[in-house]
DNA sequence: GGTAAAACTTGATTTAAATCAAATTTTAGA
DNA sequence: TCTAAAATTTGATTTAAATCAAGTTTTACC
């Protein structure tokens, strides 16, 4: 099942008290980020949490020679960066736009007080942080025993799952060939090969960047995940 | 810094204030488990959590053929387990003794008991479990840029901190090269030449399955790891 | 303490994927 | 709309690491 490849703190707001939930949707603050406008880097210091109202967000961690790795694209609705905040520490990787995006924004000072104040926020974020680790061991375990092409073909439907809109026939995945190879780990050449095999094998189609996924099934048993 | 490859919950049990500690001493239930011998395994559901009194422990996960990716190696003083019972899952992967370990038990109804009435436990649970997920973001960093040899120099550091015994000049890392390997994410055969390569370089010395590092200034060099 | 089985090492070979190089296509800004 | 720059694709080659194979050593158990 993908959700072990999805975060799903969407869920987070819906299951909260209406109290806790009207005091967060007080307090956030928006803000517009167009593509590709970085929102907090690697090694600085956290001053809040984000909450991703509309368009999506790259996080990822960069390597001494450049290489990114991307850790996990954020949907709508889902909250992130709180990871480094509970931590006390700096952040441990960047969030980037990859689509124009706006993006609510809650200051620590807030933030520790409505996890003070309301237990089932708290509790809320220990199961879901418990789920985003859990998606975390899967992907260790993928990055590290899968082929490139299985990789591939997992984070196609991962991304399928992603750019779903509500009442449309029809998924476009569309991000950067470098954006799906550093989410595979491995280099744009090594990528366009293994996707012109796929839509050789009549499992996708393509159109510039764009990306349609033409058969689930049978990319399911390619991507050899069950 | 090591710290970004080492979960540390062996201080929760000290930061905790003496009531919360006390209770949890008095409901945990000690078991001794021999080495190779499971203590859960992935897809079953939990009924409590962990807490390694001595010891040391591996998580795992194997995929469809049968190879295992270690996520984790537990030692001393750490709780474990628990991260499924708050996301409310089955295990998402496989607990083995990998030495003779003395292990403490807490059931569901237990951890849950305390995790409402304590804030300060639930609190310290959330600090612990965010920064549990930056070392596993830190690990697909690794697993999916760094080269074998890198890999294993950094898998040596981190032993290297694990098998630390106070007062003691030297360390013996000890376990089997295939966990080892399962660590690094290689096979035992690439495992060894690296591991000779290492010897020849006096990086490291060798006595039976036994590995001491001879350098760690070099090491830390070698695993290129700032 | 001896011995069979398991674990480990070394060598030869293969292979998947990276790198290097050069077109071709797409994108985004003037 | 045009055009330069960026992104993508395809081809040729290299390389790191896996696999296959065969010893050698170590472990664990009777």
């Amino acid at each position: 099942m993908i959700t072990k490849f999805t975060f799903n703190s969407q869920f987070i707001l819906d299951e909260l008290p209406s109290d806790d939930r009207e005091f967060l949707e007080k307090i956030m603050v928006d803000k517009k980020y167009r593509k590709n406008q970085p929102i907090f880097t690697e090694g600085t210091l956290p001053s809040g949490i984000f909450y991703l109202q509309s368009g999506k967000v790259k996080k990822y961690k960069m390597d001494n020679d450049g290489r990114e790795q991307i850790i996990y694209i954020y949907n709508e609705g889902e909250f992130f960066g709180y990871s480094s905040v509970l931590s006390e520490n700096t952040y441990g990787d960047t969030a980037v736009a990859i689509e124009n995006s706006i993006i609510s924004f809650i200051t620590i000072k807030d933030f520790n007080e409505i996890l003070r104040d309301s237990s089932s926020f708290s509790r809320l974020l220990l199961k879901n942080l418990s789920h985003e680790f859990s998606v975390l061991a899967n992907l260790i375990a993928v990055l590290s025993q899968r082929t490139v092409r299985e990789r591939v073909a997992l984070n196609l439907l991962i991304l399928h799952d992603k750019y779903k809109v509500e009442d449309m026939k029809n998924t476009n995945i569309l991000l950067s060939r470098s954006d799906l190879a550093n989410m595979a780990g491995t280099v744009v050449e090594t990528l366009a090969r293994v996707l012109h095999d796929f839509k050789h094998d009549k499992l996708i189609s393509t159109d510039g960047r764009k990306i349609q996924i033409l058969n689930i099934e049978r990319l399911i048993q390619v991507a050899n995940f069950y």
